[in-house]
This record gives C-alpha cells, structure tokens and sequence, in this order.
DNA sequence: GGGAGAAATGATATCGTTGTCATTCTCAGT
DNA sequence: ACTGAGAATGACAACGATATCATTTCTCCC
C-alpha cells in the first residue's frame, strides 16, 4: 500500500522572509511589487528566493488577489487544423504576459460544451476564448452571469456575449459563390464539413449562387479521405461537374487527389477551392485557391483584449470583424473572366 | 476611469449551505464525498447547489487539498502534427477523470523550456506530461525536487525523470535503413527536421546504413515547402537519388510534390518514407511509406498513470517501450527485394 | 531642530475550500 | 434501560498567498 502522491513541502514565502530577515509580507511586495521596497530589502529577498528555491503558489496567490493569471481557451478539437495558428499565438501572448492557457475541447458537442465550460469557470480563469461562438444557450446564460471575460472568436454575431473578433461565414460564401460566377462556370458542387460555421459558409453561397448546388456534407473535422469521398459523391450527382468548393484546405486536397485518381485535370477539368490558407496550399501542385484568416492575428488581439481587461483598461468595441482575403492560385487559375471585372 | 475586470461575487459553498440548512462542511462532503451524507442532506444541498447556481471553486479546493485537478502538457509547438492526436486523446481521458490541462509550449527552446515549466509549477499541477524529453538540465533538477509525478513521452529514455512512454528513435532509423537496404536502392538521401528527435533517427539511420549520406536538415516544425526545398538540396548532393528518407509525413509530401514538378516518378524514380503516420499519408497518390506510432494510445497511458499516481497506486514500471511499425505503402513499393526476405 | 510628508515595513484579516478532531444521534445487543 | 459502535454532522484551523490599514523610519525644508 502506497501513499497517495503528495508534493514534497516545497519552499513558501514565510521561508522567503525568514531566510531574508524581513516579514513575509515585505517578501511578497519585494516580488510582487518590486517599486516599494528598498533596494537592499529586494535584493535580499531576491537572494533568498534564490537559496530556497522558491516557487511562488500562484494558486494562494490566486485565491486571495482574485487573479488567477490562466485564461480557458476552447475549440472543437485540436484536429481542426484552422484553429491551431490561433491557438499558438494565444498560448504565445498569454505566456508573455505570465498567463497561462487552459485547454478544452467540445467536439462539436453543446453537452460538451457545458460540461468543459464549467470545468473551466470553477478554475477560475481570467479570462476565456472560444474558438467559435458559444453554442449552447444555457452555457451563454451561465456565462453571462460569472461576468468573466470573454471572446468569442472566428465568427462574428448580433448577440455576443461579451467580445468577438472574426469575420463573417456567410460573407465568405457570397465571396466565393461571386468568384465562381466570373469564371462563367455553371456546375459547381460544394464538399462540407459539418460543423455550424462551414455550413454558415455554404448557405452563404447557396444565396449568392442563386440555385441549389450539389453538395456533399462530411463529418467535422475533415480530412484528406473524405476529400476523396466527396468528389465521388459529387460526381456521381452531377457527371458534369467543373468545380468544388471547399469547407477547408484539406478538403480540396483530398479532390485534388481524388481528381488525380480520376484523370480529371485540375483546373482545367476542374477547379478547386478551399478555405483557411493552410501552410500547404500555397505549395501544392496545382497550388490551392482559398480564403485567408488572420488567425494569428485572432489569437493575439484576444489575448490582449483579455489581459488588458485585467489590467482594468475600458472595453473596446466589442465586435471586431477582421475580414477574409480570397487568395487565387492555380487551382482555379483557368477562369476565362479576370477577376478584376466590375 | 474603469475599475479592473473583478468577477461578479459568485455564490460560495457558504451560500449553499445556508440554503440548504447545514454545515458548510456538510455541504463540502454532500458534494465531494456522498458517500458519507445521509440522503436526505444530500439531495438537499444538491438542490440548494441549483437554486444558488453554484460552481465550486478549485482554486481554493486545490489550495488545501493540495490536488489542483490540473496537469500541465507541454510540447514544442502545435504545429508538430505528430503530437496533436497524443495531445488530444490527453486532454479527453484527462477531462473524463475531472482533470483539466494547461498547455505550453517550448519552440525547442531550453530557455523558453525552462520558462514553461516554471510557470506550470507554480500553478501546482498534479501532473505534467512533456511531449519529448525535457532538454535542459536545470529544468531537469528543479523537477527532480518539486516531485510532480511526471511522464516523459515520445522517446525511451536511460535516465527518466520519471516516468517515460515512448520508443527508441535509432531503432526507427535503423529499421529505416534495414528496410532501404532491401530494396536495393544505392542512392538514399535523408531530408529531416532539426529537433533533437528526428536528428536522433537519422543517426540511427546512418548507423545501420553503414556510410554517409546527402542529407538536408530543414528548422522544425517541418512543412510541405520545406520538403519541396529539401529535395531540391539532395539532388544538387547527388543527382542520381534513388531515395529520400523523411523525418515527417509533411516532409515527405513536400518530396512527392517537387518529385511531380520535376518530371520524377514515385515510387519508380524515387522512393519516399515519411514518418508519423499523418490521417492524409495512406490517402495519397501514391500512399506515403511511413512509420506508425499510437499517439492517442501515448496520451491515454500518461494521462491514466498520471491520475493513478494521484489516487496512490504504486508505480509501475517506469520506462514503457511502445514500440513503433513501419508501414510500406505505394511511395517505396516498387523494391525488387519482398520485405520479408530473413 | 522640528515637523510634514513620503517611503518602507509590518500586523492582521481574509480568500473558499478541505483535513482533523470532536460531538451528537441512532439503534442493535445485552 | 444501558452501553457502545457506527453514522451523521459540526467546530475549528489551515492551505499560502495578498489586501488593507497601521506603524515606523527616513528625507527634506523652513
């Protein structure tokens, strides 16, 4: 029978002040707010921090001052490939600031959703972000109510809950469906994902194209295979098809694929496109067109949004809509309209 | 002027207890020990706890009970793909024990390393799990002492801090270079990423090879452009490379696409192996020879004996060699030699 | 030299929960 | 009816830090 794990008594700060010969709560401000002590006092604190090996318990200091210094961050799931350059770079600026990054995951599902929202709220994050928008309507009303701030993120909405920077789904499915219909080509079909936003997308399209449009819809996260999958669902509604239009980069790489299996060239039999500008697209052969995010840039200015609010700085405007790029490549290069027409 | 962001008092476990009539610490055990309340308290205070809309607050929980619930993930950066389906199934069997997971992340940094896991320490996380080995040597020491249970992942180790879940790196490389052997092929070039553990198998490859090949060592994390480039570089080294040995998936895709740009076939003009087995490589034309490793499985195990460790079962052994299989596809499939000649 | 004001330090209470020990209550067995 | 074991509950302290208010020390200027 083994004792259950518990941490070694590691240094705290009364060690500190003792071994510094000051209170220990002189040893606090001599790290905590390093302007009002002396410098002899800071440098023996210092010192001492340095002897003892102290590491502060930012859980103690936590509970009392209020600041947990660890901000939630919320996606699907991690195989959602658009995500990660968001997350990167929030984990990235939190860390800078001395924040910390608590991962969730929902999977798509709003019970899921709850469950991982509440996990986080009774740890009391500084902060949350959420890759998307908050689905479920009871987590909203719950997270109205812990007041804790709060970005909503790769979407933009009417009704946020606190902040929100993204862009607008149905926007980048009016873009493209206006791309295609220059390129005067009249059978296009859409491979999908199944989570809100690519649907937001397709909707968006299916308004602008003004007719329905073959589809194929794949269980979210996509992939490579069900790229494959979908041409062939697409073909086999529409022989004739001359275009796919994409939920995500991986997507069209799999119709890419799947076109090479079938001698179909691309873009001259058929033209493909994408969505979030993954690291690849750009260097494929042919090199995917697609709709470019500023993901980094998401994470970043929610990551400051956040830490700003901290410091108690006023909320900026709370909605904040970064737009999308629509990036031509090769694999729609064979439009005989130029894009430029008015 | 705006005051700093201060959470909205929320209800305490005070608060639940007066609505429901008992103790305070009768409500505690009511919700973290029902075992030993009767059932008519428990159903009360369970009522009083959605009435008040209470969330419990593991700050302070944590604080005396010394089990934060949290465990610290710490890899290199989410963009090395390979880590993300261990990274993922952690995070989930963590969130099914109740347990959360901060992340951060090193860039293969010792400094940043060593930044990181100081500030998850102080966060006293009940465990950390490292994608890798943790490089630096102070980082190392500070650990030995903070007695964190701790797992090691990715890698076998001699000299574990604790506990290690992996697979030898030399043996992938030199099961490479026996199965290259094989084929024949004379002209084997290797394109790899700069971190420790791939450099590691290609030591191990040009061990068991027996001399010196063309290699092109790309900055990690590795991406389809720096493949293209890398095959760019090995054949200037050798114009009659038969073969490139890849120390990713994505490396290796870079391979096929230059392999296509400059008129060379796969697998007949060359062969490619990649590794980590990424969702895209069997469904590739060709299909990528690749080496396998069961990252979800690496994540479930850390997360099971870190939370085992918890709940005060006795160690187990502490280095577990998962092992690693080497997957031929299309991109290697034109060898003369079968594989499995003796 | 005296006193005002700032700088530096300290004492105490507190954050919200759980561990420990003490108390009350219930009920079977004699 | 009495004892004692066990169940159920409660009182109190403590986890390790910070907030708040109080006190001491120093500096500077008239």
């Amino acid at each position: 029978m083994t004792a259950p794990f518990t941490p070694t008594k590691a240094p705290t700060l009364q060690d500190v002040a003792r071994a510094a010969g000051v209170s220990q709560i002189t040893a606090s401000r001599a790290l905590g707010n390093p302007g009002i002590v002396s410098d002899t006092t800071r440098a023996r604190v210092q010192q001492a921090v340095i002897d003892t090996g102290y590491i502060p318990n930012l859980l103690a200091g936590g509970l009392k001052s209020k600041r947990s210094r660890m901000v939630a961050g919320i996606l699907p799931a991690l195989a959602v490939a658009q995500f990660l350059p968001t997350v990167q770079s929030l984990t990235a600026a939190l860390a800078q600031g001395g924040y910390q990054l608590l991962l969730g995951e929902t999977f798509y599902d709003p019970q899921r959703e709850e469950e991982v929202l509440t996990a986080m709220v009774s740890r009391q994050p500084d902060g949350i972000v959420v890759m998307g928008l908050v689905e479920s309507e009871q987590a909203r009303n719950r997270l109205r109510k812990a007041g804790i701030p709060l970005v909503e993120t790769w979407d933009i909405s009417d009704d946020p809950l606190d902040m929100v920077i993204g862009f607008s789904h149905p926007q980048v499915g009016s873009a493209l469906a206006e791309y295609f219909q220059r390129t005067g080509l009249q059978h296009v079909g859409i491979a999908t994902g199944s989570d809100p936003r690519a649907l937001q997308r397709r909707d968006g399209f299916v308004a602008t194209w003004g007719r329905a449009v073959p589809t194929a819809v794949v269980p979210a996260p996509s992939n490579l295979e069900l790229g494959r999958k979908a041409l062939g669902e697409l073909l086999a509604q529409d022989p004739q098809l001359q275009a796919v239009v994409c939920s995500s980069d991986m997507l069209a790489h799999g119709i890419l694929v799947e076109a090479r299996a079938r001698g179909l060239r691309v873009p001259q039999d058929l033209a493909v496109s994408g969505f979030g500008n993954a690291d690849f697209s750009a260097h494929m052969l042919p090199s995917i067109t697609t709709v470019h995010v500023d993901g980094p840039r998401i994470g970043q200015l929610a990551a400051q949004r956040i830490m700003d609010r901290c410091r108690g700085v006023p909320p900026q405007k709370s909605v904040l809509d970064l737009g999308f790029t629509l990036i031509e490549r090769e694999s729609t290069a064979a439009v005989p309209v130029p894009l430029n027409t008015p």
